[in-house]
RNA sequence: UAAAGACGUCC
């Protein structure tokens, strides 16, 4: 990307605001922050000014890498400048508060943004079920759960996912599967993740004879199952000393092209 | 042009 950019400025193109914002979000995303703010140095002194998108993007790469204090400084400079919060702006320092594990803070931040009339979607809901659930707050996470339906957002399949992944965790699997029953009934498609969730879940519990039922319905389905799954199926069965078994599942796993690690 | 999820070993 920065090649093709460096190419553009040689043969005498102009960047704009939207080709500099999409360059300083892929440096954002690979959490390289310092290198984004190069970029937003020499944007600047092309005279070109930050939109909401390229402050919206540079939040996230701060809050990403736990820089929240610069974030709020980007933050206040975008509302010095008149310019409107997003969704996204706030779904940012959700996902820095919940990724160090300062729940009452992503609550203040959830509650500004309601203060401010924006409606919050599915994915502020599923960061902050995640965040209570890496805290060992289940109960709190099924509250947002239950706030977020009664608001009328439909829960994706990632909702789903986050949750049922920390109920397995907490072997709590009759929960969790019947999750994947809801899933179905609203007629969304669970993937490989959900699915991995569920099988490691049993597995851990050494219940192999519901780990290998799953793992069958994904074949059957035509899901490609990945190294987590059968790394969590080969585990499981070592546990219970199933040695042959496991030695089973590890030449399926080759056959499918799948290379241990 | 921007946002969230799963796996092994030891403990």
């Amino acid at each position: 990307a920065n090649e093709v950019f460096n190419k553009m400025i040689e043969t005498g193109l102009r960047p704009n605001v939207v080709i500099y914002t999409t360059l300083i979000s892929g440096h954002c995303r690979e959490g390289n922050t310092d290198y984004a703010f190069k970029l937003l140095d020499e944007m600047v002194k092309t005279g070109i000014v930050l939109d909401v998108f390229t402050y919206d993007c540079l939040i996230h790469g701060l809050c990403k890498v736990g820089k929240i204090q610069e974030a709020n400084i980007m933050f206040k400079e975008m509302l010095d400048k008149h310019l409107a919060p997003s969704v996204f702006t706030y779904s940012a320092f959700l996902h820095g508060y919940c990724k160090l594990g300062e729940m009452n803070e992503a609550g203040k931040i959830f509650k500004e943004m309601l203060a401010r009339g924006l409606m919050p979607n599915d994915v502020i809901y599923t960061t902050l079920i995640d965040g209570h659930c890496k805290q060992g707050n289940l109960e709190l996470a099924f509250a947002m759960f239950n706030d977020m339906v009664q608001k009328g957002v439909k829960p994706s399949v990632h909702t789903y996912t986050v949750y049922m992944h920390h109920l397995c965790k907490a072997g709590k699997m009759q929960e969790a599967h019947h999750l994947l029953q809801e899933i179905h009934d609203k007629g969304l498609v669970p993937d490989i993740i959900t699915y991995g969730s569920l099988i490691d879940g049993y597995c851990k519990k050494g219940n192999m004879d519901d780990a290998f039922q799953l793992h069958h319905h994904i074949l059957r389905k035509g899901i490609q199952p990945n190294i987590a799954i059968y790394n969590s199926l080969i585990n499981g069965l070592c546990k219970l000393g199933d040695v042959q078994g496991a030695d089973r599942i590890f030449k399926e796993m080759l056959e499918r092209g799948l290379v241990p690690n």
